[in-house]
RNA sequence: GGAGAGGUCGCAUAGUGGUCUAGUGCGCCGCCUUGGAAAGGCGGUAUACCGUAAGGUAUCGAGGGUUCAAAUCCCUCCCUCUCCGCCA
């Protein structure tokens, strides 16, 4: 959530910054008028209550009696206005950096730069989808027959392919001071709300446990921010680095069309995630760090690629600034995106009272995270641009040490 | 899943209805003392909200309830430990 404090001080800026996002600015006027309502009731409710304290401790029983009854009457007033006030505080997304840029929708994306060169193939490329088939090694059918559409299994080669990925991730991120971490696969409601999952609504992505506070992760994001969860870090202990292992759940709830056969669109899928708590003075800094680390991966792993800088209106409502990578892929001629790298600041610190000690103060920490490795699109990459005419597939060279083999052959 | 014991201001503990705005010890910070240190002494040492401030309020795992008054009594839930069951 916002801050109060600058919402009462800079309301302006405020109404622009969530207008820029998408989000009427009538909200923060009624968020202001909420406040001011709450203010004067938690005066009240505080005198009464000094007094109340006042009347026990001197056992005038008949004034206790009296403010007891008063207290009765004010105090559910002041909880229903509280429960509003934090409603509407909570539909208030977070603020868009200074240097966003300006946009309705994901049109309005900024290309940043474009790296490699997409390979030539002097036969027609195949999708992941085919090629996968091909080589016996992804399988939608049993997925579709087990648990359901959008599911799958992976066999042989293809789930070498994927614990390659994910120790090639882990490697390189924890010689860069990263925490290897594997988290739990489920939450507590309040760590994927609070971290922007939600369950229902138009943009529902997290499966929910019957009966039980809980839910399947949409990213190890959850997990490393719960983690520290109303905790208070000495300015020193920061950054802290971690890279989480986790698999992910979505329920992709409305969306659809083209990409939703194959890998690209998935119930479920595996991924390293990094995730920073920082100060506020080094946050930018890290989120590049991040990006940059991003595109060393798809560097190495020698996949063409195309950098976009998210616009205010396709920010989500965590992220003040947002880069996504997005990797060539042949079978549909296209960049599909494959990692994404927010800033929140400190909106979900704030959600999760997250802070650090800075001279003898208390503030809000930073939280930045980023896709190292999702394996799924990762895989999409791989299998369509190192296919060969034969119907093989090359093995990234930085891979082949974790997979034991270089190259994919299709079996009969 | 069952039985038992617990959850108190960084840590360890005291507290079983009003004297608790939570005591004590340890740790930590500052000052005094010292040539310097240790020991000792003194003071301080949570978070949030309201208030220009003085000050006030809330928080003893969480949430409800009883009471003029709850860390303390009642109810529900969560977590930890010990044992049992089940199990990779």
């Amino acid at each position: 959530m916002l801050d109060i404090n600058l919402i009462r001080e800079n309301s302006e800026k405020v109404k622009k910054g969530i207008a820029n996002k998408g989000c009427p600015e009538v909200l923060v006027d009624k968020v202001l008028d909420l406040d001011k309502q709450r203010r004067e009731l938690i005066q009240k409710v505080d005198e009464l209550r000094a007094d109340s304290n006042k009347a026990a401790s001197e056992r005038d029983i008949e004034k206790g009696r009296q403010l007891k009854e008063e207290l009765q009457k004010i105090d559910p007033e002041l909880e229903k206005i509280k429960a509003e006030f934090e409603e509407v505080l909570m539909q208030l997304p977070n603020l868009p950096a200074d240097n966003t840029p300006i946009g309705k929708n994901e049109s309005e994306n900024k290309v940043m730069r474009q790296v490699g060169t997409p390979a030539k193939f002097n036969f027609e490329p195949k999708d992941h989808f085919t090629l996968g088939q091909n080589l016996k090694i992804i399988d939608f059918e049993s997925g579709a027959k087990v648990t359901g559409s959008q599911f799958y299994f992976l066999y042989n080669e293809g789930v070498m392919l994927e614990l390659a990925l994910i120790q090639y991730a882990m490697s390189l991120l924890s010689k860069e001071g990263f925490i290897p971490v594997i988290t739990p696969d489920l939450a507590k409601s309040r760590f994927y709300l609070g971290t922007g999952y939600a369950p229902k609504g138009d943009e529902a992505q997290t499966y929910t446990i019957n009966d039980e506070d809980l839910g399947l992760i949409a990213t190890a994001e959850v997990t490393l921010a719960g983690k520290h969860a109303d905790e208070i870090f000495a300015e020193d202990q920061l950054p802290i680095k971690y890279i989480g292992y986790s698999h992910c759940f979505r329920k992709e709830a409305g969306a659809y069309g083209k990409y939703s056969k194959g890998l690209y669109r998935v119930h479920q899928f595996t991924k390293a995630e990094m995730f920073i708590y920082c100060t506020p003075e080094t946050s930018v800094k890290m989120h590049e760090y991040l990006l940059s680390l991003e595109e060393k991966i798809y560097q190495e792993l020698g996949i063409p690629y195309q950098v976009l800088e998210m616009c205010t209106g396709d920010l989500g409502a965590m992220a003040a600034s947002k880069f996504d990578i997005e990797a060539w892929m042949p079978g549909r001629q296209e960049y599909g995106e494959v990692t994404s790298t927010s800033n929140c600041t400190d909106y979900q610190a704030r959600n999760l009272n997250i802070k650090f000690k800075h001279e003898g103060k208390t503030e809000f920490v930073h939280m930045i995270n980023g896709t190292a490795i999702a394996t799924s699109r990762c895989i999409i990459a791989i299998l369509e641009n190192f296919q060969q005419e034969d119907g093989s597939v090359l093995i990234p060279e930085v891979l082949q040490k974790y997979t034991g083999f270089d190259r994919i052959i299709p079996k009969k």
